[in-house]
DNA sequence: GCAAATTAATGATTTATTCAAG
DNA sequence: CTTGAATAAATCATTAATTTGC
């Protein structure tokens, strides 16, 4: 047996895009299968959506987005993995033009003599900087690579997160 | 022989702090000796520390401090350690805040039909139910709760939220 | 003006990390 | 130490904007 289709109480199911390449006008393209259209929000339920945001909602539980689906509902068509999936979204991208704003911010900020380099804080620059993962290193790591700091140091030019990337010659 | 003066790689000093106790106008007080005064962090350092920790910034490693040190050290005194103990103290509290929101939360939110209530929704009321971050809630639980979430909608009287204030009549 | 072509936004999924319970 | 739940980051996929050549 096949399992089932998987989902959860949102609705959310895994490996569900069904696409069929074909090709238009000698261009290869993918079509969906079963009248798949992703949802469309309508200005309406983006207006509710975003009022919810500012007022501090996040990541709204079960519970919510059951309210919230509903409600949206009124202005269109609307499942409740669609609420689920702005709200992450709209956080996830909100906080890459914070971060963004930030690095900006800092790196005007810090680098009060730095003509030079400084022009050139582009989105581009600020994009390869974002990365700021979450990193593997706890503190018992840095302690015992105490001693090999140095080499990681020297090592980290393209793994690690440059704070503060507008260093002109190294000073200590 | 006792152990000499233990410090990590940011100067962090067990029992370092050496008080000396004194009588001040009647009242007992605590004076550090040796100049020690504890960081205290001017408003441009909480305010990049601050944008740093929305950024995602949560457990910088060990060149990050140093980095941020340097840097922060640009707008008053500053050591790695405070650096340090800041990201540690402002997560731990973050945390905190997020865990009574999110009893708050609950107690809140689920009410799917109450009219009367319905009337305020204010930005602190949102702001309690922003952060359900790590909920201990999972999915299981939300809809176990399900049964139960009459008690639950009878006892948020006095804390109500409600998302959709405006509802006229509840009108469809 | 208009579509095809291209780019930017953003919805939907997958993957990686974190936290804390057992 | 291991593991389950939650979620943030990264990525994929599709739709909307925008550009471009006619």
């Amino acid at each position: 047996m096949i399992a089932p289709p998987p989902a959860d109480v949102f609705g959310r199911v895994r490996n569900a895009t069904k696409l069929l390449s074909c090709t238009v006008r000698n261009h290869i393209v993918q079509v969906p299968v079963g009248g798949t259209t992703r949802w469309n929000p309508s200005a309406e339920q983006i207006k509710v959506l975003e009022a919810l945001y500012r007022g501090g909602m996040r990541t709204p539980n079960a519970a919510q987005i059951e309210r919230i689906t509903e409600e949206l509902g009124k202005h269109g068509r609307i499942e409740g993995k669609n609420v689920f999936y702005w709200f992450q979204n709209h956080k996830a991208r909100e906080r890459q033009k914070q971060k963004r704003a930030a690095l900006l911010t800092l790196s005007t900020l810090d680098s009060p003599s730095l003509p030079e380099i400084t022009t050139k804080v582009t989105k581009e620059a600020c994009d390869d900087m974002t990365s700021c993962k979450r990193r593997r290193t706890t503190w018992g790591d840095v302690q015992r690579d105490a001693a090999t700091t140095e080499l990681a140091v020297h090592r980290t030019d393209d793994v690690t997160l440059e704070l503060f990337p507008l260093r002109p010659q190294g000073k200590a």
